[in-house]
DNA sequence: GAGAATATGTAGACCGATCATCATAATATT
DNA sequence: AATATTATGATGATCGGTCTACATATTCTC
């Protein structure tokens, strides 16, 4: 039996899972240390063994989860769509779900943290800053492959996901998914008619 | 002396106006009572004699000033401008300021505090939305007076706002109003593209 | 494989901060 | 003078995050 994979990696990312869950629906400062180890099921210790630097270091690992998570989603969502009309739809649509089956408590993850780190949390103020980074890079490398020039494509990528987060907002404000219907629908008709020109 | 004016109306708006600039700038729960007391000059019982229902009675009074002024603020921008494309300009210029003034600390006061609020503040919840759906209205019917039909300007006023607080939230962790100033001007190209069509 | 060294898991005590409450005092109003 | 309004800060119960001390498991060395 060769183990080679050690225990505490598992238990280190039972931790990561469980804190994002717990920070995606309730944020940084509405969290408990008690609520994290509960929904983990490891006792209190176990966090300041993984994770020295104790909750920020646990919510910076689990933004950085989250980031590649909806990284992937949005490379699954242009490979899967015709169009990059299609895939922002795609990626709109995704996030409407998770809002819908949570009754409105879970928007993106990122953001949800992001407005409350402040100067004291500077690396989960960095972290949240790398997610964003990361995924406008994706989204841009996807639209200048499906021929916008280059600065377009900079540009449509910061204008189109700006769109979808704000939708975010006021979608769980609202209680509907009207405003990212909205937006994914807007945005394909922009999309769509400047591609065509 | 017929004093109407009770005193303890100007200790309240005081109360209200300090506690609006430190959750803008802190967030809901980032924010303790010590700050909003010590903020205000006032001592720490004075706020639960104006305010029986303690942080969250406050900081609903708190979001529902900041409704009204950047209610006015957009009404303002739409009467200034010369068409709709440059209000949104004007809207998202001066959020741009004050995110730099503050060295990116101070976006959307009602989204910072909209997205810590959960099913234990539904008051507070409720005056975030009600800020939403007021702003929403301003921007829809000066559309609608510009000559968009009913339901463009609808779904345009939603998506615009969306666009404009989704790259307020951008901008605040990138360091820079790139992300406002790009949006403000895809706007522009959207609006005056669709009106002279 | 035996024993040492290290890695990991567990339990709880600590101090500080939190929000809310209260009894009391000061001031306005009639 | 009598009553209602407003101001005040000490107080308590609770919970927060961090740390230390100990138990167990795993790996390393010989």
């Amino acid at each position: 039996m060769r183990r080679k994979a050690p225990k505490g990696r598992e238990t280190r990312q039972r931790l990561v899972t469980a804190a994002l869950s717990v920070f995606h629906a309730q944020g940084y400062r509405g969290t408990g240390l008690s609520q994290l180890v509960d929904a983990s099921g490891f006792p209190r210790g176990s966090l300041y063994f993984h994770f020295p630097g104790g909750k920020e270091e646990l919510a910076v690992a689990a933004i950085t989860q989250a980031k590649d998570e909806i990284g992937a989603g949005i490379d699954m969502a242009f490979a899967a769509a015709a169009s990059p009309a299609e895939a922002l739809s795609l990626i709109a649509d995704a996030f409407a779900r998770e809002l819908e089956t949570s009754n409105y408590a879970r928007g993106c993850p990122v953001t949800t943290v992001a407005l409350e780190a402040g100067e004291d949390t500077p690396e989960l103020q960095a972290a949240c800053a790398a997610s964003y980074e990361d995924w406008l890079a994706r989204i841009e490398t996807r639209l200048t492959a499906a021929g916008f020039a280059p600065e377009r494509a900079t540009r449509l990528a910061a204008f189109s996901f700006s769109a979808i987060e704000g939708a975010l907002i006021l979608a769980r404000a609202r209680r509907s998914r009207g405003p990212l219907d909205d937006v994914a629908a807007e945005l394909s008709l922009l999309l769509n008619t400047e591609k065509s020109s």
